[in-house]
DNA sequence: TTCGACATTGAACACGCGTTTAATATTAAA
DNA sequence: TTTAATATTAAACGCGTGTTCAATGTCGAA
């Protein structure tokens, strides 16, 4: 179904153009992903996938139409993967981190979440719908503190798992590196010890607030 | 410093208008926190100021000049704030949303943070350098856990401690909430408990990984 | 008063944006 | 081959942007 052609001897593929339309999309997302949607012009689409502008318009009727193709295409993607690392025992945020063909994918969905729209909403309701569903029924083994505020409790979690990747740039230059992956293992043992056992060790054993000073 | 002229006795607001500059940068803040930079324009900071467009131009020279004059101004007001809540027991994360007053300048802040700039850096350098003062010499009497890494360490709680800012509007949509105070307010003991105890109860005691159901 | 310096404005300029349009190129079908 | 349809492009349109400019208003100084 990909191709009707008889003879694709010489010839590569001239004018019928389903690649044409995939290599736009594959630019939109990684453009969006870089700069978000408000900063990407459909000027720097075309020219990413050596296109003319009238032709992303054409292909797709508008920018705003191009967007809710990419939104479609990139959480199609991420519940393949998803769907994919099934069973597998470690924490959603590693799930998100780890896969280096993900990242793209992850940086669309941060820039999603910062550019207002209905579909970063609803990404954002979802996920904070499975991070509910973790704490309330457990995940791979692990078992949530409990809450009478279970939905804010998720709320937390997720926009606390969501952090690293919307300040990504800022912490590449906080410490010194321009390598994503390697950033997150570095930072991974910290939050593992974070979500097992917190940031403080000991509390002050002074009852009331004020401004003592032990 | 201020001024060099001679006699600045009645000499406060004729012709030169400082109340006009301070006005115009007031609601230059508050636009930039509000819709970011990049999204904002000169002409709605001039209509929400209720002065013409080239007047802002006039002032401040430029967009950008005028977005370095925020800077400043911010910078100056939180370091007032926090100055005077030296010595008052509270963690970091409430000295920023506690103060009402504080809320546009940190919504600023965040802004700046996402819309990348050399005072957001700056800011955010300086960030992880008070949270990781912080992990060494302890807070308020809390002593935080302590790791190898004590760089890594405080660039992922400065992060965590970042991010119910950086994604308030997706919480106000998840939570249906529309007051901020009230939102942060019932987000503060789950942040508490996180960075006390962690967010998971017990571990699998499955040795190896696999896709292994309890 | 007169003068000069500054504040302030409305109109316009130059530019980049998303989009449209007319024209050309290319291919499948008749 | 001819024809209809589509892919593709260069150019331009309309609009909003940051910014400039000439004109007017305003107030202290002389």
């Amino acid at each position: 179904m990909r191709s009707t052609n008889p003879d694709s001897n010489s010839r590569r593929s001239p004018n019928t153009s389903p690649e044409t339309a995939e290599k736009i999309l594959s630019a939109a997302v990684a453009e969006f992903a870089r700069h978000g949607f408000t900063k990407t012009t459909v000027r720097g689409i075309a020219a990413a996938a050596e296109v003319s502008p009238g032709l992303v318009i054409h292909h797709f009727g508008s920018k705003d139409a191009l967007r809710s193709a990419c939104d479609e295409h990139v959480f199609e993607r991420i519940a393949e993967l998803k769907a994919a690392k099934a069973g597998y025992a470690t924490m959603a945020v590693q799930m998100m981190f780890d896969d280096p063909e993900m990242s793209t994918a992850v940086d669309y969905l941060v820039k999603s979440l910062l550019d207002p729209s209905e579909h970063g909403q609803r990404y954002f309701d979802h996920y904070v719908d499975l991070v509910e569903s973790y704490i309330t029924e457990g995940f791979a083994g692990y078992t949530f503190r409990q809450s009478e505020d279970s939905r804010g409790q998720a709320a937390t979690i997720a926009v606390m798992a969501l952090a690293p990747s919307l300040l990504e740039h800022r912490l590449h230059s906080v410490l010194g590196t321009d390598d994503t992956t390697a950033m997150m293992t570095r930072l991974a043992p910290h939050l593992l010890d974070l979500y097992l056992h917190g940031a403080l060790e000991s509390v002050p054993d002074n009852s009331q607030p004020g401004d003592e000073e032990p």
